[in-house]
DNA sequence: GCGCATTACTAATGCGCATTAATGAATCGG
DNA sequence: CCGATTCATTAATGCGCATTAGTAATGCGC
């Protein structure tokens, strides 16, 4: 039914009328519905779909597109008065990039919990993702996404976008490296060094707990313990690391007995207990931050319980922020991660694997917060 | 160019391991970057690309296309192994759908704000949307999304989703209006019936405040009065509507008194003029619930510094929610916003939009909250 | 063995745009 | 007055996919 149109070919001897001639068929605005095209506002103009085109993506760069004046502005008018805009999802199919950044989360999208420990994150990465002109796609882990549901290609889905941020504690590394082998621009939100070629961006625990157990002797004490969960992830290990440099600095010997590991903090870490560490003479706590706050929380209610208090007959501290129910009134000395920024930063650092380079500063320092919840040790009795 | 192909009908003697040829070009992974397509996973198993997306594109529907099993798991392996996932633009543009719903927000990305005000609703528009099978595109206003800021096409972004979700108490009306114009799939969050056409899904405030109202005529009191900020939002003018409605259902006669307008709560409503409202008989307040929650604070403060205790000596009611920094002792009578229903309830409606459906339940009810902030009234001395 | 329906695919096409090679026209040097 | 250059615009192409028309190959009935 075509193919009165290959009739073209035998048309070498006939005058046509130049070329003012509009090729065929021009999508006229049938059903009076869907917006314009640039094929539409060509023909209000008089030109080609091919000059819309110039006209409309011309790049402020420093040369112009080869488009008269005049030209110019009668595209610009037809396109003014058809009311045209770009169809995002063609312009994105000839660019060959979607100016999308993926973000998956691996937790169970249980509401409180995620609104506690991921939004902070969200913020900063929302934030920088927008002025670097992405958009966002949110991925989330239980989410099936009409195929797939958690089954092995759960992860495949996230190549929609340029490239895709990762959070999460439980991060499946056999998916993550076929991402990463494929070139597929990767960056994990956290500490993450088990995958070779992983980029990730995480808070600087090390040097925060480090800085924090300074604090503490500098106030004067000399025996301090850190109560810490049962859980070997990066930011567990990072903050013991970082307290027993600070142990080291101050030139206190660390032993066996400077950490509490609990696996039930809230049982393990009773009033009896913590009246025996003082009666020893340790002097001052210090608790990791954990998505529940365990070890916060049993700390104060030990110490509490044991009638003890707080600046006065020991000094707490905490390696992080504390949970928001608990974030009222003794604000606990320690130091808070720098969640916007993480966001922002692992962003940054996206983008820059996007376009091809590979920048990496991979720490984000915490800001040390005084509190009031440690001041000088009591004098040994 | 495509001769040497027909070559096949040649071959008729000759025996060919069947139908594996496989046609010219066949874009392998040249550079080792960018995502698999189709015809990448078309050339492992064997197929072409047609068959590929026939295979992945199959709808559950009844009919499914005529693909024997076999080629089916070929296709269907290959794909995974290739880690293929379509690309959303190129989707589209084949007038497909994509899975991808928007949420687009106006407000400025101020952190402690929108954490506060959209975070609820974002958690249940991120479950529903999962459970739904959709990602989300996280659209923001200040975004500029590589071409014109906030230009009058700021909004064409979206288009890239198969619908799009807005949120936020400014709209550009003039906007939204050429996308629902379009038929372009659109909800907003919150009640708006300024544009016709525009579907909507909103908390049922007016039910809502006329409930409280009712509990306290129910205690017995017959003097009350709204304390309330000086903006005409939806949110506000409906939470007015039920107070008023609910003081009708009482038999108690409105009047102008009965409401208490104020620009700026924390200095018209001072403590004198509180003590000199329970002279003249009030035993009852109900504060609106905003952003700042300014019209509660003002509302405490003036009650509190007027020496009145609340149960005892006045009811006080909340048309929503305390803000975070209040919400911990006194839990004020009034009523909860429903936010993740809201959220969950907004998605649905989006997914019949998309779905070409037609559906509508817009008010999504709130639920009472008993609180501890109202009692029956003093006996008049 | 010949239609004819069915099955299992593939070739071809187009979505709306950006991009590039190609074409015409105008200008210029000699 | 004829190439050689610029300038302005257009034809042609392809991005990655869905879709439709079409083509072998096979089965069925007579």
């Amino acid at each position: 039914m075509r193919i009165n149109e290959s009739v073209s070919e035998g048309t070498s001897g006939v005058d046509q009328p130049k070329k003012r001639a509009k090729p065929g068929r021009n999508p006229a605005p049938a059903g009076r519905t869907s917006r314009p095209r640039q094929a539409e506002v060509a023909g209000l103009a008089g030109v080609s779909q091919a000059t819309v085109s110039l006209v409309l993506s011309a790049r402020g760069d420093g040369r112009a597109a080869a488009i008269s004046e005049e030209t110019r502005q009668r595209v610009l008018d037809a396109a003014r008065s058809l009311g045209y805009v770009p169809d995002p999802a063609a312009r994105r199919l000839a660019a060959a990039s979607n100016n999308l950044l993926g973000v998956f989360s691996f937790t169970a999208t249980f509401p409180t919990d995620v609104q506690h420990s991921y939004y902070p994150f969200l913020v900063g990465v929302e934030q920088e993702a927008a002025a670097r002109g992405y958009d966002l796609v949110l991925f989330t882990g239980s989410s099936t996404g009409g195929a797939g549901a958690t089954g092995p290609d759960a992860l495949s889905r996230v190549r929609l976008a340029d490239g895709c941020l990762f959070l999460g504690r439980h991060v499946p590394l056999a998916e993550l490296k076929r991402l990463v082998a494929d070139g597929f621009p990767v960056v994990h939100l956290g500490r993450r060094e088990e995958l070779e070629g992983l980029a990730w961006v995480g808070a600087d625990y090390v040097s925060a707990s480090r800085e924090v157990v300074g604090h503490l002797a500098e106030l004067g004490h000399r025996r301090i313990v850190l109560v810490r969960e049962d859980d070997d992830a990066p930011p567990s290990t990072d903050r013991q690391q970082g307290f027993l440099d600070g142990l080291a600095a101050a030139g206190i010997a660390g032993g066996p007995g400077a950490v509490l590991r609990c696996a039930d903090p809230a049982r393990e870490l009773t009033a009896p207990r913590v009246r025996a560490l003082v009666a020893d003479g340790v002097t001052a706590f210090v608790a990791e931050e954990t998505d529940t706050g365990a070890a916060w929380r049993a700390l104060n209610a030990a110490v509490r319980e044991a009638g003890l208090s707080c600046p006065g007959d020991v000094s707490l501290g905490l390696l992080g922020s504390p949970p928001a129910d608990l974030a009222a009134r003794p604000v606990p000395m320690g130091f808070d991660i720098p969640r916007h920024r993480l966001g922002a930063a692992a962003v940054r650092l996206l983008a820059a694997l996007v376009s091809g380079e590979e920048a990496h500063e991979p720490l984000v320092a915490c800001e040390f917060r005084a509190g009031e919840t440690a001041g000088p040790p009591v004098p040994p009795p």
